[in-house]
DNA sequence: TGCAGGCTTGTAAGCGCTTACATGGATGGA
DNA sequence: TCCATCCATGTAAGCGCTTACAAGCCTGCA
């Protein structure tokens, strides 16, 4: 009954072993499980955690114990559908695992770096989304605790988790050249971020091996919603307008493809558009999206586990691991429409 | 130059004491600024430092200072849009106090009670969202330690952030009412969640006040996407249909939409959809979504920084922040197809 | 020249927990 | 009946940091 005002913190590990009649050591292992004891000791101790509400501190036990049993989870910003399927793929694999997890968004830091070092010691490990720290930088971070890549090539002494890109790019590509599309774009900046280059050079792979041409470079925006517009200008404008456009992911592709009919472009008729992420609007919008999904909660919680993995004492993975991704055909792409079945919308 | 290897863990305040040729108390102050430092023995402590690489192990200070600098959040999931913009703001705000943020999702927890109390031991505070703990458990918890409900009625001792629900639902109910709507469904279960409660209540308060009649009570489903092709089976089967549906939030509003359209309703022609949240798929859709916004961010932001001022002592406020909401008029509603402006894809 | 008072620095006592080691009582075999 | 063993518990030494207090030095004024 610790009718305790907010401010006192009389609870204790000694407050519990004086109410219990016993020494704190004992307090500690009948809560740690460690070593033997009564029967009779551990329910004395037991019945005066409860009366106490007692919950012993954990600062204290992660300095005596050397470990956190935390982890942290380093995004450069957390829009969008991406993340927040990867963050839940992620907190429930660390929930099975008894470790908590602190995220930072190093986006909005003015000094990423050092509030990441900053986390390191509040953590046993830490895994790195790309676009977060440059790669001395995470290298260094590698130095000191265990560090899993996520969505980003390996660095030496660092693991790395990602999903398959050039492979589903090189997909994508040739379902449009199946299509007959012979002009194709890719819409995205390659030095953007590690995902968008494998999917670059998946495209310019599939495009070259064809008698199709890509216009080259590709089209360099940013990630984002907004920069439909802007695209579908530079489409437009285009003395020799594409038939075919490889958006780096689904927010492009949903936002070009809306400009675009904006403008009276027929989807897929005049341009096909296919994209990537599969995110929800892609399978609202008129043609239906074509794009490629990933398994983002897995992606997560593989993450989540190769770290703990990393703490509990395992070696750096010599390899990264790459998790398979999968092509969603829809129509933006050409394909007819289908009689949607895998709707969450319909009942089969 | 500590090319410490992994797993030894030298670098101490002591480490860097001695190197620099000071006491660790002098090492202490000149890291934290407290105290009058001289110039010369400042510098060769920070020298010490940078050649050490150290970084002061948290959980020591924490036990020393009998604080956390961190801030727990809890919430029940993670799925859509809602929350990783709640996130944003949430992180963005703690980042800004020098707060780190530590999740807990409890819709995967065998135990979110005992989840949140363990969490509750290694912050200064906690956030908790709607759906997550009971009253009793929540209010429990604030007299341990500040807490701020989120989304949520507050219960004694706790603070409350939301948005605006009822008003909006009044508004929302009306704008179909002024659209000549007369037999009108409320869709979503107003036990689920604070929220919907609201909104319930604003929605049947609208339609009593007019000549208007609802069925009573709600269609009651689940507020996910999947929940479409049932509700839409509901209404079909209704011997009186309705000709407007009001729809607990957006993903519920959209996949209802399909489902009907899918079944030969034309919406919003037959059946006027209105929804919550103004998720991404609400512009890319056929017809547009009418639809609440929600101040997503600048909630979250909110909540952490109520919570950061309780922690720093400031006594609980007597009433609830409410945040307003706006309304986002599309053409499901019954207005006409408007000529986007105020869209991404559009440059103005 | 002497001493009060102000700075800077060091000393040491915690913060609350874990755990190696010591201790004492019960047990069983000779 | 005695002693070696084992089991349950207590004692105390940390874990790495902060901070109240003591101590030493220098300055300046009488």
């Amino acid at each position: 009954m610790a009718t305790s005002e907010l401010g006192t913190r009389p609870t204790t590990i000694y407050s519990v072993a004086q109410l219990a009649g016993v020494s704190i050591a004992t307090v500690s292992r009948v809560l740690q499980g460690t070593g033997a004891t009564s029967a009779q000791i551990r329910a004395q101790v037991l019945q005066a955690v409860e009366d106490l509400e007692y919950v012993p501190r954990r600062s204290a036990r992660s300095l005596a114990v050397q470990r956190h049993d935390a982890q942290g989870l380093v995004v450069h910003d957390l829009t969008g559908p991406y993340y927040s399927e990867l963050l839940m793929g992620y907190e429930s694999a660390a929930a099975q695992f008894g470790q908590s997890v602190i995220i930072v968004v190093t986006g909005r830091r003015e000094d990423p770096e050092r509030s990441v070092l900053e986390l390191a010691s509040r953590v046993d490990g830490l895994v790195l989304a790309n676009s977060t720290l440059p790669d001395d930088a995470a290298r260094a971070l590698g130095r000191r605790t265990p560090v899993v890549m996520l969505a980003r090539p390996t660095v030496p002494g660092c693991d790395s988790v990602s999903a398959e890109n050039a492979e589903s790019a090189r997909d994508l590509t040739e379902h449009l050249l199946a299509h007959g599309r012979r002009r194709l774009f890719f819409v995205g900046d390659p030095d953007g971020s590690p995902d968008v280059q494998e999917r670059y050079r998946g495209f310019t792979e599939a495009v070259s091996s064809s008698d199709a041409s890509a216009a080259t470079p590709a089209i360099r925006v940013d990630f984002r919603e907004h920069s439909g517009a802007e695209v579908a200008a530079q489409v437009m404008g285009h003395v020799n307008k594409p038939d075919a456009l490889v958006c780096a992911n689904d927010e492009l592709a949903l936002s070009t493809m809306k400009a675009l009919q904006h403008a009276g472009v027929k989807v897929p008729d005049d341009i096909a558009i296919v994209g990537w992420d599969d995110v929800m609007t892609a399978r609202y919008v008129s043609p239906g999206l074509t794009t490629v999904r990933q398994p983002l909660f897995e992606l997560g919680s593989l993450a989540a586990t190769r770290l703990h993995e990393r703490i509990a004492g395992a070696p750096v993975a010599p390899e990264p691991r790459i998790l398979p991704t999968e092509l969603v055909v829809r129509s933006s792409c050409g394909c007819p429409e289908t009689d949607d079945r895998d709707v969450p919308w319909v009942t089969s």
